[in-house]
DNA sequence: AACCTTGCCGGTAACGAAACCGGCAAATTC
DNA sequence: GAATTTGCCGGTTTCGTTACCGGCAAGGTT
C-alpha cells in the first residue's frame, strides 16, 4: 500500500488551505467558483478519494455490518447473498464470519467484529450456544443488532426468522393427507430452537388428525447426514417401523435415503419422506424428495432492510419480529396418492 | 454505538497524561510500576479497548483483507472458510464480496474493497471476465494481491491453484481405462481458464492413447446445471454417439446424468460420468458418480498463508505458483470393469 | 463617513492513539 | 562536588478529514 493523495495535497500545490478544499469538494460554500473549479480538476488528475478511516473515527462510524452465522452451508450462503445485495446497494460493507457451529470461535468473532468498529450485528448463532453473554455484550455497548434465521427468543431485538412450526404442521398435514399414519421425526440437537419449532409444528399436527405421538419416533440427532443415516437404520429396524419420516433439514433427508434404500425399502410405497430446506439436490435425487422451502434469500434481503431501517430510525424496533411463511414443495418422496 | 472508553478518560480521572496511559497501557518503559499498576486497573474495569481506526489512521494498515469471489458455491465456500481460518489466526479480518458472476459487480466489489482500505486483496475472478482493469489497479496502487483458483496468466501476482490439467487427465485417462473410446467433454465458457486446462488435459490424454478428438463431442456451455442437462440431450441424440461424457463440475454432471436417465440410457453400461469439484451430492445420488477432488479447503488455506507471507516478507513472491495435485474418486458411474 | 452585508478564505480543534523530544528530579559516577 | 545517568512524566506532532469561528476585503446601506 502506497501513500494516497490526500486533501493536503492538493492544498499545498494550490496554495489554499486544506479547509477550502474540503470545502471545494463538498460543494459547500464559500468557495470561489475558479478556486472551486481548480481544485477539483486537480483532485480528478491525482484520482483524490477521500480516506475513510479518517472519516470513520471522525463520525464515528464504519460503514461496515458484521454478520455472524454458524456455517455456510447452502441456506445460509443463500441468506448471505441476499443480506449481501441489500446492504451493498446501502453503502455497508459486509464483515462475514462463521463460527463452524463452535461456540468458542463465536464469542472469538464477536469480539473480532467489535473491535472492528462495525456499525451493527446480523447475527445467527450456533448450535452449541446456550449463554448469550457475548450478544448482550453487544446491546450493553447500544450497537444495532439484528437475530434472524436461528434466533433467541430471550434476546430483545428485531428477529427474521421462518415460521418454522408453520412447516412442521405442513409437511406432517401433507404426510397425513398421503395415508401415512407412523410418521418419525428426525429432529436437530434439544437446544437448538429451529429444530424444536418444526417438531413443535409436527407434534400440534399429529394432534390435530387424532394420531398419537410416539416418543420412539422422535428422535434427536446432530445437524449432520452421518447422524440421520444412522437414526434412520435404528429407525427402520424396529419391529413396529414408522411408515414416513420428516427431516427437519435436506441433508439429514439424504442420510435418511441411504439407509432407507440399503435396508431394500421403497420411497414413496413402504417409506414416505419429506425434508426441509428445498436444497437444488432434492430434486436431483432418485426418488426426487419433497422439502419444505425456507426462502432463505428473501430472508437474507428482509434481514438487511430491517438492520438498515434500524440504524436510520429513531423509533424502537426491537420488538419487530418478521416471519416469513414456509411453503411445501411436493416431490416423488412423498406421493402416494395420485395427484388430482 | 456509544462513546467508547478511550486512553483520554483514564488520563484525565488518573491525572496523567494520555502519553504515560499509553505507555502504561503498552508495557513500555518509563512509568512508575505504581502508576501503571492503577492505570491499567482502570483500563480493566472500564473495558477499554484500543481504537482501531485511530490505530489504522496511523499506522495505515486495517488488518482486513479483501476477498472476492464469483459467487458462493459449494467449492468457494470451502476455500473461504480455509482462508477465514488461517487469516483469522493472523489476526486479519475478511471482508467477503461475491461477484454473481458479474463482471459489472466485480468492479464495483473492487472500488467498495479499495475505499476500505483493505491491507491487500485474494481474488478470484468471474467468468464475465475478461479485461483486467480494475486488477491492474489494485496493482497499480502497490496492494497486495493474490489469485487463486481462477487465476488470470497475464497478471504477475502470486498465485494458488488447481493442477487443472492434470485433473482433466486423470478423468479421461480413468474413462479409457474403463474401455470408453468415444468420450465427450462438457467444458465451461470459453474463455475460463479453469475449463480450458481441464480440457487441455482432456485432449492430452485423448491423443496420449491414440484416440481422435471429435469437435462435436466437445461442448462449451455455462457453467450450471440447466445448460449441461440441454447439451447432454443433444449430445445423447446424436446417430454416433458418445459413450463417456466428462463435465467439468459435478452440477454440470447432475444435469448430464438427468439427461441420461430421461433417455432410458444407464450408467455405468451406456454411458461412463465423471464429474469435477468431489461434491458431497456425487456419492449421494444413483449411481454415485466419479469426481476429481480439488483440495478447496487446502487451496483456501494456502492461499491465505502465501498472502500472509507475502505481507510479512520483503521478497518478490509474484513469480510464486503453487499448484494443487487433485485426485480421482471413482464411484459407480463410470466403472465398467471390476477393480482388481 | 460610519455601518452592515456578502463572498471568500485560513486557522484551529477534534476524532484516538503513539512516536518523539525535552524537562526535571533523584541517584549514580568520577 | 561536579558531571552524568536514570526514572518518570508531559507536550507536541502526526495520521486525514470536517466543523466551527474569525478575519478581511469589496460592495451596499443609512
Amino acid at each position: 500500500m502506497e501513500k494516497q493523495t490526500t486533501i493536503k495535497d492538493i492544498a499545498r500545490t494550490l496554495n489554499v488551505s486544506t479547509s477550502t478544499v474540503s470545502r471545494a469538494l463538498r460543494d459547500a460554500t464559500d468557495v470561489k467558483p475558479a478556486t472551486k473549479k481548480a481544485i477539483k480538476a486537480l483532485a480528478e488528475q491525482l484520482d483524490y478519494q477521500p480516506n475513510r478511516l479518517a472519516l470513520s473515527l471522525l463520525n464515528r462510524q464504519t460503514n461496515s455490518i458484521g454478520v455472524i452465522i454458524p456455517n455456510l452451508d447452502y441456506v445460509l450462503a443463500t441468506m448471505v447473498k441476499g443480506i449481501d445485495e441489500v446492504a451493498l446497494g446501502a453503502g455497508y460493507t459486509v464483515m462475514v464470519c462463521q463460527s463452524d457451529e463452535s461456540f468458542g470461535r463465536e464469542i472469538v468473532n464477536t469480539n473480532r467484529l467489535l473491535e472492528s468498529l462495525v456499525d451493527g450485528f446480523i447475527v445467527s448463532v450456533s448450535s452449541e450456544t446456550k449463554v448469550y453473554e457475548h450478544i448482550k455484550k453487544i446491546q450493553n455497548k447500544k450497537i444495532p443488532l439484528v437475530l434472524f434465521d436461528r434466533v433467541i427468543n430471550s434476546i430483545k431485538a428485531p428477529k427474521i426468522r421462518l415460521d418454522n412450526v408453520d412447516g412442521g404442521m405442513q409437511a406432517t398435514q401433507h404426510l397425513i393427507d398421503q395415508g401415512y399414519k407412523k410418521i418419525a421425526i428426525l429432529a436437530g440437537p434439544e437446544n437448538l430452537n429451529i429444530s424444536n419449532k418444526r417438531m413443535e409444528g409436527y407434534l400440534q399436527t399429529l394432534k390435530a388428525n387424532h394420531l398419537k405421538s410416539d416418543k420412539h419416533f422422535i428422535i434427536h440427532c446432530d445437524f449432520n447426514q452421518q447422524y440421520a443415516y444412522e437414526a434412520t437404520k435404528e429407525l427402520i429396524a424396529m419391529k413396529n417401523r414408522p411408515d414416513a419420516i420428516f427431516t427437519i433439514s435436506d441433508r439429514m433427508a439424504i442420510g435418511a435415503m441411504l439407509a432407507i434404500k440399503e435396508k431394500g425399502l421403497t420411497m414413496p410405497n413402504d417409506i414416505g419422506l419429506v425434508g426441509f430446506n428445498n436444497e437444488p439436490i432434492t430434486s436431483l435425487v432418485t426418488p426426487s424428495i419433497s422439502s419444505v422451502e425456507m426462502y432463505a434469500f428473501e430472508i437474507g434481503k428482509a434481514t438487511a432492510k430491517l438492520f438498515i431501517e434500524m440504524l436510520n430510525s429513531e423509533e424502537d424496533l426491537s420488538e419487530q419480529e418478521i416471519v416469513i411463511k414456509p411453503k411445501l414443495f411436493i416431490r416423488e418422496s412423498s406421493v402416494r396418492i395420485p395427484l388430482s
